[in-house]
DNA sequence: ACAGGTCTTGCAACTCGTTGCATAGGGTGG
DNA sequence: CCACCCTATGCAACGAGTTGCAAGACCTGT
């Protein structure tokens, strides 16, 4: 349900075609919400056709056309909306955790083996994130409106991998 | 792909019914993964058409029957086989992230609200746990098996949860 | 006896998201 | 020119998960 929003800040930002968008969710916003490509054409085609995005078609040098999608004025009011509305809090899925929880039931050096692989991509996140950090936000206190709100969800990236991090380095240390 | 998996570790703790399930994943299992009866009753029946759990009807006393499902050896082996297998690491996928970063394009008084909101909800759930801990785990280095599996991923529910507190606590002192 | 409640199981319809494939424009290298 | 790759858009089929509803068993209160 919460995409087309997704697309809307993205577009609000900066106007983009779809395959724009699946890159730029690859990096920035799809550190907490990834998408398909597949699912942004859908999910694009129902906001046009809902009113909340309009498309201009862009020709390209040495590219195929491109359909660049921009945020109308109802898709605003559909965000500004859905911003202020409240929302579940998020609960965790995690197929680690769980399969932490069963270590007994199979092999328990296996189980270890998967957990350090993900402690070690976790260390990877954290260490892009912090460049990020320096590169983008040298002097944090300066920030404002968007970019404040950029560095601060950069923030709460890097607090989850230092607690990912953490985390399963307890579980490595009590199973040592 | 994984509740299959989560149903044959908490049936793997304890046989149970559908509802039994649906009720223990409301409380522990569900902390990092929840599910609805109707979708444990699908993927049980499924799981039992593939061999991986055999029912038993069983009458109680002023309730209607119910069945009670419990592992076979081939979904003891399933099991062992998916816990070493190894796994993609857990994306983020938080609703509040994407409003906090879009806050911008609303009222941000509002989206403060929300953040309020999540703020005090986990302040309650870090509450809770933190009960479980002292009820259930007071000597933590006396642990092993299967107990020192559930202490460590309850670790995690309160390491998170902490990490949640921190990082919306960030956001409001710098909206402040 | 009957109404209402709760426990237990389940169906049907829907949305969300993934995977695999298709199509079409355009470039590059043999 | 042809094979191959990249960009860009999109379809179709599937699987996972949610929501709403129903049905049967059993209890309690009137």
């Amino acid at each position: 349900m919460a995409l087309e929003h997704a697309l809307l800040i993205a577009l609000r930002e900066q106007p983009a075609s779809g395959l724009e968008l699946a890159r730029r969710f690859e990096r920035s916003i799809g550190f907490f919400w990834s998408a398909t490509h597949q699912q942004i054409y859908r999910v694009l085609g129902r906001m046009d056709g809902d009113g909340w995005v309009g498309v201009t078609e862009v020709a390209q040098v040495g590219r195929p056309q491109k359909k660049v999608y921009a945020v109308t004025a109802l898709g605003e009011e559909a965000l500004a909306d859905w911003l202020g509305r409240p929302t579940h809090t998020d609960g965790l899925r995690s197929e680690l955790a769980l399969k932490m929880r069963g270590a007994s039931f199979g092999d328990r050096g296996a189980v270890l083996d998967v957990v350090r692989a993900h402690l070690a991509d976790h260390a990877v996140r954290l260490d892009h994130y912090r460049q990020l950090m320096k590169r983008d936000y040298p002097e944090p206190a300066a920030l404002s409106g968007l970019d404040l709100d950029h560095y601060l969800v950069l923030r709460g990236g890097i607090l989850t991998e230092e607690t990912w991090i953490a985390w399963l380095g307890e579980y490595l240390e009590a199973h040592a």
